[in-house]
RNA sequence: GCCCAGGUGGCGGAACUGGUAGACGCGCUGGAUUCAAAAUCCAGUUCUUUCGGGAGUGCGGGUUCGAUUCCCGCCCUGGGUACCA
């Protein structure tokens, strides 16, 4: 009989449908086990062959663990609020919603045809009211919470309030950006404007002031991929950055703790390693210079090097540096302008790949150094950010690389503060950064090691009163503010001025209708367009919640999705916890999965939750790359000369679509039908065929190297699609797709089905099975087992390869042994499994299965094949028993004919046996 | 620049804690079956060779009886990024 995998693949999704076989209990007996995918965005042009990788993967781990016993929960949604849909919207005039829905049904018929065993009674889009009301509700929380420093955790306004009452400013340490300070009687007479405005610094969404990317042509804020050097991508309109109000995360307040939770998670290194990098804790200290001239102004700067600071030559300000309007002399003034106002406009990041073109200008101001009291000369230049430390550098050429650079490039003087061995270089060649060595040049400091300097230096900068010890972090708090129509409304409205949380009542605040979907005349945000965008004549905030926001804290909502209550029920949330298994991109390494750690600990910390960590194992999954052809046009004409022959013209290449190029042999009448300028096409062929070259990139529409896995499910089944993708390569590293190699898979689901078959008939026989096919089935299970652990999907399918090859040798079709192999290749392939599972007589479904116990016994073998090398060279096996001794061995080696051959007459000088590895011969 | 990952046949890749390099699959070559094809099965397939052997896991060194695996230096590819004081 035929393996028919069209007729069985729909036949078990239609099951597995109808009976919901994947639907998932909140409870019972057996333990919990959550697998999630990273939340897909559905695009418009759905998913191709690289998007499923993940999804396969995480499945493949989730029936798996279902055989195991285990209650697993594995849902699948979408993060639908986003650009590409907006910017349809604008240019259709259509609701975005429209195209959102178009688009996830299609994600969603897609998913289905590969066989997924997601539970969609729990599915949601981040886009509908029911869910984003919780987005909104999470929100203000986040408004009416302070991070109280003492308790180390976040904590309702109340408590701020209260301490404010009792004790004034400084009865409450929050994490926030309030300088000043009042009493307890000061503050109960403050007005309610007055409250809020010191309220606001300690909020953890709270209002302001940042750099954006603006177009005034486009009349709306860019994102840093929007913009191609310095213009708007659509349109090439100029961008400049403007200062503009807007929400905030308050994420650094939770820096240290997202770092140390890092320390719990099974993540692999490098991603632990680029959020660390992220947070970018230093220890240091900051510094007060006085500004000469200019009485009571002076620079504050963040040294991880305290112990550096007789070695100061100069000071560098950031362009964006509010300080440089006061200090720079009126000879300078029009220098300095012309300089920050090039500098400034630059990004942040050609400021930082632009390592070697040193810029910078003399303000003509001087600092007084807190110790020598000699004069500073201060600077300003790009490579000093205004969004890191305090926007300031203390410039210590001797022992800091950009610092040296910079000295070197305007002939700033170089003073070498610390040695190796306490003498002075004669000329420093580079700037010395070791943390070690003994400092010279440093009058009381002079003769310590950098160790007991540092320690010195900074009990000396606070006993004077010019600086202390400094903890900073590189995490910046997260902008909130959209100003776009398609996102979740911020439930905020201005009463005087002053914002005010809706009431709770009052969610979920839905979108309103507007004429078009984008920005005012006047350059306000869509919403803005609204007639209705009030409340009780106060308007309501027209910027939007970014993408992040819904996708913050989606896994919770997985774990009772239509609540409507509660984000989720208390029940259910203490039941499944966190994510125990993630699969999706590294991309999403310092973006996502920061805001969702930091939302999750919020939550946490107000008592939401019963986590801390959302997602306790990680697996990143590789991007699975296009193989892309091309032909070979000759130059002016609809001739094209085969991939050999091109060089003997004179050719351009040209992408060709990879649905019609077989084994890079072009189909030459599709391809003439593949766009109508080349129905003429001539074709210069070799061996009668046209041979296509091809490259390897990332797959993409415009390069015509897009597979859409309905194609390869339509041709080879979901099951070897499934196979497929996994055999590919290692999970996490990426490579390139290609159709050709899907054969074997196919070959492979062949054969197995055959096993249970002779000629055209099913076949399986009752007899007990032999030594041998036992042997073969359990070295299976055990690699099937530690491969699925590791997630060493590929090396899986070639043991199930291997199997059903031996299973063929040995004609075995015995029930005893086929039965046990069903169940382990069932969560790789499982439609042909439950289809040979019905066959076999089963009622339950091979999901209803119990994965099959590894018995070692089976696996004992008497012989062990002794490779035997001379001097590390192979040159023959011989098989002995396990259990003989060493001298045993060599002398029954010593005994081999070829032994004696390869000994040429001489003894040999020595002899390594390692029992049951190998023999070597030192001759 | 810095950080991370990787470099093995024509191709995708395998190799436990240092122990037979190239499992498994694609492709290719030859054969069986067939009127023929599809499908299937069998054999071969790292390179080189005077058929004894020799070389070989990016390159150059080192440790070891033995190195794809460990150490040092370098080159290349991919990803991330912050000139981070």
């Amino acid at each position: 009989m035929e393996y028919r995998y069209q007729d069985i693949e729909k036949k078990w999704q239609a099951f597995w449908k109808q009976n919901k076989s994947f639907a998932v209990q909140n409870g019972g007996d057996k333990p919990k086990f959550y697998v999630l995918d990273m939340f897909p965005y559905p695009s418009g042009a759905g998913l191709h062959v690289g998007h499923p990788l993940g999804y396969i993967a995480s499945d493949i781990y989730a029936r798996y663990k279902r055989l195991k016993g285990y209650n697993v929960l594995h849902p699948m949604g979408f993060d639908a609020f986003g650009l590409p849909a907006e910017q349809y919207a604008i240019q259709t005039g259509q609701h975005p919603s429209v195209s959102t829905n178009i688009n996830t049904d299609r994600y969603v018929s897609q998913l289905n045809k590969i066989g997924f065993s997601f539970d969609w009674d729990r599915t949601f889009k981040t886009t509908e009211p029911d869910y984003y009301k919780w987005t909104q509700w999470i929100f203000l929380e986040l408004f009416n919470s302070w991070y109280n420093k003492e308790t180390d955790k976040a904590e309702a306004l109340d408590t701020l309030i209260s301490k404010f009452e009792e004790g004034g400013s400084s009865a409450a340490e929050g994490d926030g950006s309030f300088e000043g300070s009042f009493n307890a009687n000061e503050w109960n007479g403050f007005s309610e404007v007055e409250k809020e405005e010191i309220i606001q610094n300690y909020r953890l969404a709270f209002r302001s002031l940042g750099t954006v990317n603006w177009c005034p042509e486009l009349g709306t804020v860019l994102a840093n991929d929007e913009i191609k050097e310095g213009l708007s991508e659509r349109g090439g309109f100029p961008v400049v950055k403007k200062k503009m109000w807007g929400w905030s995360m308050r994420v650094s307040a939770y820096a240290d703790r997202l770092l140390k939770g890092l320390e719990e998670l099974d993540w692999s290194p490098a991603l632990k390693e680029q959020q660390k990098n992220w947070i970018g804790k230093s220890r240091g200290a900051k510094v007060f210079f006085d500004i000469q001239d200019h009485e009571g102004v002076s620079i504050e700067v963040f040294t991880t090097r305290p112990d550096t600071i007789f070695g100061v030559t100069f000071m560098t300000l950031a362009p964006e540096s509010e300080l440089l309007d006061s200090i720079v002399a009126d000879e300078y003034k029009s220098k300095v302008q012309a300089y920050v106002e090039v500098a400034k406009n630059r990004s942040e990041r050609e400021r930082q790949t632009e390592v070697k073109n040193i810029s910078g200008v003399f303000t003509g101001a001087y600092a007084k150094h807190p110790l020598t009291g000699n004069p500073i000369p201060i600077w300003v230049g790009d490579y000093v950010l205004g969004s890191y430390g305090t926007g300031a550098v203390m410039a210590v050429p001797g022992h800091d690389g950009r610092d040296f650079a910079f000295a070197r490039h305007f002939r700033i003087p170089v003073v070498q503060v610390i040695s190796k061995d306490g003498s002075e270089e004669a000329v420093l060649e580079a700037a010395m950064e070791e943390k070690g060595g003994v400092l010279i040049n440093s009058d009381f400091l002079n003769g310590q090691k950098v160790k007991q300097a540092t320690k010195t230096i900074l009990s000396k900068l606070y006993d004077k009163g010019i600086g202390e010890a400094r903890t900073n972090f590189r995490l910046r708090d997260a902008a909130f503010s959209r100003q776009r129509y398609w996102g979740e409304p911020i439930p905020v409205y201005y009463e005087n001025g002053i914002a005010k949380a809706m009431d709770v009542s009052s969610l979920p605040l839905e979108l309103p209708a507007v004429d078009q979907y984008k920005p005012t005349e006047t350059g306000e945000p869509p919403l803005a367009r609204s007639k209705d965008w009030f409340v009780d004549g106060n308007p309501i905030e027209t910027s939007t919640m970014p993408g992040w926001a819904g996708s913050s804290w989606y896994l919770f909502r997985y774990m009772d999705a239509q609540n409507n209550e509660a984000f989720a029920s208390k029940e259910a949330l203490k039941y499944w916890q966190n994510v125990d298994l993630y699969i999706g991109g590294s991309e999403h390494a310092t973006g996502h999965l920061i805001y969702s750690r930091f939302w999750t600990k919020f939550l946490y910390d107000r008592g939401h939750l019963f986590v801390e960590e959302p997602f306790k194992k990680l697996v990143n999954q590789g991007m699975i790359l296009g193989r892309s052809n091309f032909v070979y046009r000759v130059k002016d004409s609809n001739t094209f000369v085969s991939f050999n022959l091109r060089d003997q013209y004179d050719t351009v290449p040209m992408h060709v679509d990879v649905n019609i190029v077989k084994d890079d042999v072009l189909d030459q009448a599709a391809f003439k039908a593949w766009r109508e300028d080349l129905s003429d096409a001539e074709f210069v062929l070799e061996d009668g065929a046209y041979h296509c070259g091809s490259e390897v990139e990332k797959m993409s529409k415009s390069k015509f190297n897009v597979v859409n896995p309905d194609v390869i499910v339509e041709e080879y089944g979901a099951d070897t699609l499934r196979m497929y993708e996994m055999f590919l390569g290692p999970i996490d590293q990426s490579k390139p797709w290609s159709t050709s190699g899907i054969s074997g898979v196919y070959n492979f689901l062949k054969k197995f089905w055959r096993l249970f078959h002779n000629d055209e008939i099913f076949s399986i026989s009752e007899e007990a099975p032999t030594a041998d096919e036992l042997k073969v089935l359990h070295k299976t299970i055990k690699k099937a087992e530690e491969d699925v652990e590791a997630f060493s999907f590929n090396t899986s399918v070639s043991n199930f390869m291997v199997c059903v090859n031996d299973l063929q040798k040995l004609k075995c079709n015995k029930r005893a042994i086929l039965e046990d192999l069903i169940v382990i290749i069932s969560p790789y392939a499982p439609h042909i499994c439950e289809e040979l599972w019905e066959k076999l007589g089963n009622e339950d479904g091979v999901l209803e299965a119990e994965y099959p116990k590894f018995n070692p016994a089976y696996l004992v073998e008497s012989l062990h094949k002794y490779p035997v090398s001379f001097n590390g060279k192979m040159r023959f096996t011989i098989e002995l028993p396990i259990d003989m001794s060493k001298d045993e061995i060599e002398a029954a080696v010593m005994e081999h004919e070829k032994t004696t051959q390869y000994l040429n007459g001489g003894s040999p000088k020595k002899v390594i046996v390692v029992p049951k590895r190998i023999v070597n011969f030192v001759i």
